[in-house]
RNA sequence: GCUAAUGUAGCUCAGUGGUAGAGCGCAUCCUUGGUAAGGAUGAGGUCGCGGGUUCAACUCCCGCCAUCAGCUCCA
């Protein structure tokens, strides 16, 4: 007999060589029937292995039965389901050779390389989802058996599957095992699930090159994703919020709402904010501004070149010059110059521009910075990798015992702003350094070890949960960055927070102590929304391009009823106007039922309905975006109105 | 950068080796309307750019440019 440990602690007493299944199935049935893979913690393990269903226990152990839910049970489903499109493309494309077929984060994918002469495209799709149905019909189970490397070589050699061989022979013999379904046996370690049979609903996504093993001199494979589900259902679902997710696309939106363009003619990557986007984004960093200003900043403009010694003597020069857009020279004097990729250089210049004295500390210079880094062709992609952006940029410079409060303070800032545009959900990662190699950075251990502490001690005062990653701090110091969470659960990197202890050397910053002797001030870098164009770029896709009321560029139409009302329409305009309301006029020779429809999908906050009615009595008929009417009001009340809601936005500040 | 796909009217897209089409938008006219598409007429295109094949190329071939997806998740 053997003991198992269940989660809540309870132990029962099970004959040796149980499996997992029946485990589940001297719980309840129920529960036999959902768990599709399970984790064991032995005596002599450290921390739960996943484990196969059908894998004997054979000694005391904790035990924890994954349903659907756990990431462990969709990883295993999702690695058995790209063994099965595996099977079905064995069958469809005879001869077909195969690479990794790993579970990714939605789904998974499989490396293939079909036989000569033969294309998968995206037509083939239907034909491998029905394929693969038809074999998990089938119930075929999965059998793993372990052989030898000799043994291995010979099998998949055999069947002429070159990169299995190669995969093979880059293992150590006595630890190679095989997963075998049906007609089909791949090189695997596993876990999986025991049988094909819960795969209920698949759908093949697409299918792209992948260079063998990530390396660009290495045969193309084809990389086929798909994904699948216990329940028909619950594809649906996700491939409803696939759709959603394309609908809610920051291009196609911004298209639409007339926000931003790009153009061939100016060049790729550069973002062009047109006049509404342009009246959002400004409204945006005067939120910010008036923010920071509270927050003891002051707001600073510099260049958008500095010449290439300012570079040199940041290190930018070394670490980014070959991949940054190459420097401008001048036609006469041979001058060198660079187009800026960050701001700290030239606000490390002004802080040099005056003496600074402890007493003065921190000192916080705060620019919406554009500037200007070669990305790659192939990586640009909307708003959210570009080569011109504006960062809305900040830097600290403080006493090292001023680290922590100035932390807090720009983590209230963060949180005002995403309080500010409902981004509810956000959490934080504190990057530190590798602790097992710490001559990469720059910067003593007594002052890292400070700011570390400081980051951490700044996130629980404040109550944020952080998860903490070593090894990700920057060469000049630890960071703070922060994560959203949109309203497709979506998670996105927007600000961050970085100290560096590099650049005050580089350019020798001082300021006078107490003891009235010289000392390096910390450089905090710090950027709310990280940049403009991504920052946008996320909270269209957040908000699916309906703004806040007191963000977005235009915030009711008036829509007359017919020509006669024009004129009142007008009127109305300008009155809510004077009082600091965004209106636009539908005077289009429209019926009214059309006016609706075209500025709902404007996306306007309130149309003002207008006709004879109205222009009698100095009313507005109001309905709200989304078919919510909300009755009749003066123009007055819905000025008052527009304006309370606002300033009620705006009250996190 | 690499690989594939795509590039036709302002937008979304159809189409053919014999010099182009729809819907929406736009303009004009009719209609003067009450909460998600009223009607008629019309304008609008070097079919991404440059070469080549052909009697003839938007169509086929080559190169370039741009867009989009993947190239990061490791049997």
């Amino acid at each position: 007999m053997i003991k198992i440990t269940f989660p809540d602690n309870s132990v029962r007493e099970y004959e040796s060589g149980v499996t997992p299944l029946q485990v589940a199935e001297s719980i309840s049935n129920r529960l036999a029937q959902e768990i599709l893979v399970a984790s064991i913690k032995r005596a002599a393990d450290e921390d739960f292995v996943i484990t196969e269903l059908n894998q004997p226990l054979t000694e005391d152990c904790a035990i924890r039965l994954h349903k659907w839910d756990d990431a462990e049970a969709k990883h295993a489903f999702w690695h058995t389901s790209s063994h099965l499109m595996a099977e079905a493309l064995q069958e469809l494309y005879p001869g077909i050779q195969f690479g990794i077929g790993p579970a990714i984060e939605n789904g998974f994918y499989y490396d293939v390389y079909p036989a000569e002469g033969q294309v998968i495209k995206d037509s083939d799709f239907p034909a491998i989802e029905q394929k693969m149905m038809e074999l998990r019909a089938k119930k075929e189970q999965l059998q793993k058996t372990y052989i030898t490397k000799a043994d291995a070589l010979k099998q998949f050699g055999d069947k002429g599957q070159h990169y299995k061989c190669e995969l093979i022979n880059d293992l150590e013999d006595g630890t190679i095992s095989t997963y075998t379904q049906g007609a089909f046996t791949d090189l695997c370690r596993g876990p999986h699930l025991v049988s094909t049979e819960p795969i209920k609903a698949v759908k093949i996504l697409s299918c792209a090159a992948a260079y063998w093993r990530g390396d660009e001199t290495r045969p193309m494979m084809t990389r086929i994703y798909g994904i699948s589900f216990p329940k028909k259902s619950q594809l649906d679902e996700y491939l409803t919020l696939l759709e959603e997710a394309k609908k809610r696309d920051h291009r196609k939106i911004g298209k639409e709402l007339e926000l931003f363009m790009f153009s061939e003619m100016v060049g790729k990557g550069l973002p062009i904010w047109l006049p509404k986007g342009t009246a959002l984004r400004l409204r945006l960093e005067d939120f910010l501004k008036k923010i920071q200003k509270r927050y003891g900043y002051q707001q600073v403009i510099t260049p958008h070149i500095g010449s290439k010694n300012l570079y040199i003597t940041s290190g930018h020069w070394d670490h980014y010059g070959k991949d940054s857009f190459q420097p401008i020279t001048t036609p006469e004097e041979g001058e060198v110059y660079l187009l800026k990729p960050m701001n700290c250089p030239h606000h490390c210049a002004i802080y040099k521009n005056t003496p600074h004295s402890y007493k003065d500390l921190p000192f916080r210079c705060a620019e919406f910075g554009t500037v200007y880094r070669y990305e790659q062709s192939g990586e640009l992609h909307g708003l959210t990798r570009v080569r011109s952006f504006t960062q809305d940029d900040a830097h600290i410079f403080c006493r090292q015992d001023q680290v922590k409060q100035e932390f807090i303070r720009v983590m209230e800032i963060i949180e005002i702003i995403f309080r500010a545009l409902n981004f509810e959900n956000f959490e934080a990662q504190i990057s530190l350094r590798d602790p097992n190699n710490r001559t990469k950075y720059v910067g003593s251990d007594e002052v890292w070890e400070k700011a570390e502490k400081a980051i951490i001690e700044a996130c629980e005062e404040k109550g944020l949960p952080a998860r903490v990653e070593y090894g990700e701090a920057a060469f000049y110091g630890p960071k703070l960055d922060f994560m959203v969470k949109d309203a497709l659960g979506r998670r996105w990197q927007l600000g961050t927070i970085q100290v560096d202890y590099n650049l005050p050397e580089r350019f020798d910053l001082e300021y006078v102590g107490e003891d009235n002797q010289k000392h390096r001030p910390v450089m905090i870098h710090r950027a709310p929304f990280g940049s403009m164009e991504r920052f946008v770029a996320v909270l269209i896709e957040h908000t699916a391009g309906k703004f806040p009321l007191w963000l977005t560029p235009d915030q009711a139409v008036v829509l007359p009823i017919s020509e006669k009302s024009n004129e009142y329409a007008w009127k109305v305009k300008e009155m809510l106007e004077a009082q600091d309301v965004r209106v636009l006029v539908d005077d289009r020779n429209e019926k009214l039922g059309r006016k609706i429809r075209d500025n709902e999908l404007k996306r306007i906050p309130y149309m003002l309905i207008v006709g004879e009615k109205e222009a009698e009595q100095g009313l507005l008929s109001v309905r709200q975006q989304g078919a919510e009417e909300k009755g009749q009001m003066t123009i007055q009340q819905f000025a008052d109105f527009v304006n309370d809601t606002v300033k009620k936005q705006m009250s996190a500040y």
